[in-house]
DNA sequence: GCAAGGTC
């Protein structure tokens, strides 16, 4: 029998369709909960295939090292690594079907990973069935096994994989598992070694690594940056004139006026009427947008639809399973040739909502677009089916229309708008309006998103006089919005990092690959180094990160993920072999810990600061009013603390002295409960609203965050309060429906105990939003 | 309880 082994069940079930299409198509059976196919080829000879789900084996520290505090990092990584199954399943289905082959076929993805997952299964199939070969001779690389490449799973390319059988690459394998060992023994040790030195043991450790860490870089820098930033006043002149399709607005020749003089002296050179100087119209073409690979699609699903990355996945994931869409996760952005694009086209736009695009049947060719990225992995992301969109439910309908917007977009001709400006005199200053229209929405017709709004101006001719539609006048610089001539800004500090724009920077860095960027930037929230979106650094985020930047580089830049790519392509040419990249890495590492190990203390007192930082919610009005401060002048502060005893979180004031009297004045026994679950962080040092007290964010585990002002009088908390009175008059009113059919004759006993245990709920859910478990003891230390 | 990479 011929097995051939694929990375996931949806390949493996495309080639029995394909392979055993003429005997009449495959049977489908189950091993172990995993599914194979099996058919008899034209020679009639038994085949089989069987899919893998990824990694079949992983690297891991062999029993003695588990016990954080009590193992010596230069042990650690020393520590001779053993190989651990990721799913015990798999394993056990691949050695039984091993047993009864007697040849191999490798058909798992067509990139490194690919080669390293189909070593892992060759691994496990010899032990079970050494007649195949030995795992020695897997280790020599000498074994010739059999390999299937292909770039999609369509007829075409699997045909054409299948008539042109490779062999497994052992160096590119290789090279991938010198990539698993590194970034183990770096990501452990260190990981380790920061949460030992702060003493942040269990569920709260805190972690680095070789993506992680520069990824948390990008979002830190930008804050620091944000923070740098000095703001500057400048101000921006605007003149209306006169004209018979109405009056229209103009802005002065000048961007910004620096000085409010300038802009004082413009305004006064400001008169009507206005001379049209020149009109310029300009022809702009927008290609249509290249094939969406992983990235391009979860930033578009992040800024189009407000999807965040990791959701986007989870929704693709989805509609790939349902076989509505291809496979998510691909690096290229080229169709290959054997997709059968016709077919598709013709299909989706028989669908209404996609028949803007029907055009498209009537070209003689089809021309796609081609992005900058041709790889051998999947082919670009694409519907693979075309349906009525509103047949799926929520973000799921709105992403399968993406995908097909988009698809039909790569094919579709520019779009060509037109823009025009005009220059107008009005004294001895000039003013412009600028105008754009659309003349052919080309593309935009179905990729609607991408469709700019017509910014229409009047019909304007050179030498047209047009009165200014007000005298120029001067207000009080206190009244600048009063004033429509001058208006006054500042600048503004560089934007925080989109999610979807994270996604972009990491894969310019390298960082991560399609497969992982949104898992590890969900990483960073869980770690609670970021909050919000788009995300913002929280103070132990930001202290790690710069600890890390001072002391071990390496780690906190995209240095060290280069270094390995670099090195990984040389193991793979065969210049290098994994043993000695190994080696030399965990050489590095003696030297780095040993390095760190010294400043320990150092690092630790940073990250202890930003911690503090992070439970400090804001200044404490009740001290403020009372004079009450610091011993050094500084306001008294208002900061999570969590009870020794219970265990519970709640704020406190830095103004309680622990040996006061109750009424003691010159201590303050202000206090406010917050959730015992879920992530808790500042929104407000103090609430713009009521100005009493912080406001915060609260992130549950599961769910919508929603806004907490501390103050309970708080306006902002009165719709919430009104809700929640709602929600529990709602409960109330359905308890005492079920407890109205009670037996009869017993008088009222059993539905007051009903009511009973009803109030008693109520104070509970009325809790909801103050005090219940402490399931996530974790969720306390933020701010 | 560790990383990053697959897939579900």
């Amino acid at each position: 029998m011929r097995l051939i082994v694929t990375e996931k069940n949806s390949s493996a079930k495309k080639i029995a369709e394909v392979l055993g299409a003429p005997a009449g198509g495959p049977k489908a059976d189950k091993t172990y909960k995993v599914p194979f196919y099996t058919w008899t080829n034209a020679e009639g000879r038994e085949e089989m295939a069987i899919g893998l789900k990824g990694h079949v084996l992983g690297p891991a520290f062999p029993e003695g090292y588990s016990n954080w505090q009590k193992t010596d990092l230069h042990d650690l990584i020393d520590a001779d690594l053993i190989k651990e199954p990721t799913d015990k399943n798999v394993v056990k289905a691949i050695k039984k079907m091993a047993k009864e082959a007697d040849e191999l076929v490798i058909a798992t993805d067509f990139d490194r990973e690919g080669e390293l997952i189909g070593l892992e299964a060759l691994e496990e199939m010899l032990d079970a069935n050494p007649s195949l070969g030995t795992r020695e001779d897997t280790a020599k690389g000498t074994l010739k096994i059999l390999r299937a490449r292909y770039s999609a799973t369509t007829k075409e390319e699997l045909l054409r994989a299948f008539d042109n059988l490779d062999y497994l690459s052992y160096p590119l394998a290789n090279a991938g598992a010198a990539r698993q060992d590194i970034d183990l023994l770096w990501g452990a040790t260190l990981t380790r070694a920061v949460s030992l030195s702060t003493r942040r043991f269990g569920s709260n450790f805190l972690s680095v690594g070789r993506v992680q860490s520069p990824t948390l870089g990008l979002i830190v820098e930008r804050e620091m940056e944000r923070r740098a930033h000095v703001a500057k006043p400048f101000w921006e002149l605007f003149a209306k004139f006169e004209h018979p399709d109405g009056t229209f607005q103009t802005h002065h020749t000048v961007d910004k006026f620096w000085e409010k003089a300038e802009a004082d002296k413009a305004l006064a050179g400001t008169s009507g009427p206005g001379v049209v100087k020149a009109v310029t119209a300009r022809k702009n073409t927008r290609r249509p947008p290249t094939p969406f690979n992983t990235t391009a699609f979860t930033t578009d699903a992040s800024s189009r639809l407000g999807i965040t990355p990791a959701s986007a996945m989870r929704i693709a994931e989805d509609l790939y399973m349902d076989g509505f869409i291809s496979y998510p996760r691909t690096d290229n952005t080229v169709y290959p040739s054997s997709l059968p694009v016709r077919e598709l086209i013709r299909s989706l736009t028989n669908v209404k909502e996609f028949s803007a695009a029907s055009g498209l049947n009537d070209l003689a060719e089809l021309k796609p677009t081609r992005g900058k990225k041709e790889t051998t992995d999947h082919p670009p992301i694409y519907p693979t089916q075309a349906i009525h969109p509103g047949a799926l439910e929520g973000p799921k309908k709105r992403v399968y229309e993406l995908v097909v917007r988009r698809f039909l977009a790569t094919f579709s001709p520019p779009m060509i708008t037109e823009s025009t400006r005009a220059d107008i005199e009005a004294g001895s200053e000039t003013y412009f309006v600028r105008g754009s229209v659309v003349v052919d929405p080309g593309y935009a017709g179905i990729y609607t998103y991408a469709r700019s709004a017509d910014e229409e101006i009047p019909a304007l001719q050179e030498g047209q006089e047009l009165q200014l539609a007000a005298v120029p006048e001067f207000r009080a610089d206190d009244e600048p919005d009063a004033n429509p001539w001058i208006v006054g800004k500042e600048t503004q500090p560089p934007s925080r990092i989109s999610q979807g724009k994270l996604i972009e920077l990491m894969e310019e860095r390298g960082l991560g690959t399609k497969a992982t960027r949104a898992d590890i930037i969900q990483k960073l929230f869980d770690r609670g180094y970021v909050y919000g979106n788009p995300p913002i650094p929280t103070e132990t985020g930001i202290a790690l990160y710069e600890a890390f930047k001072k002391y071990v580089p390496r780690m906190a830049t995209p240095e060290m993920t280069a270094d390995i790519e670099a090195e990984m392509d040389r193991i793979a040419q065969g210049e290098m072999t994994k043993g000695k990249v190994v080696g030399d890495s965990r050489e590095l590492l003696h030297k780095t810990w040993t390095e760190i190990d010294e400043k320990k203390e150092d690092l630790a007192k940073v990250v202890w600061k930003g911690m503090d930082e992070d439970r400090i919610l804001g200044p404490c009005k009740v001290c403020e009013e009372a004079g009450r401060t610091k011993e050094d002048g500084s306001p008294n502060m208002l900061r999570i603390i969590r009870a020794k005893k219970s265990g519970k979180r709640f704020v406190g004031c830095s103004g309680w002295k622990a040996d006061a009297e109750p009424d003691d004045p010159k201590s303050c026994d202000q206090t406010f409960p917050l959730p015992q679950r879920g992530d808790v962080f500042r929104l407000e040092e103090r609430c713009s609203i009521c100005d009493r007290t912080p406001r915060l964010k609260v992130q549950p585990f599961r769910g919508r965050p929603w806004n907490l002002c501390l103050n309970d009088d708080c306006e902002s908390m009165q719709e919430m309060k009104k809700r929640r009175a709602e929600r529990e008059a709602a409960k109330k009113a359905k308890e005492e429906m079920d407890a109205k059919p009670q037996p009869k004759g017993d008088e009222d006993a059993p539905p007051k105990a009903k009511a009973k245990k009803g109030a008693k709920k109520t104070k509970v859910s009325k809790a909801d939003t103050a005090t219940r478990g402490v399931k996530r003891a974790k969720a306390g230390t933020k701010s």
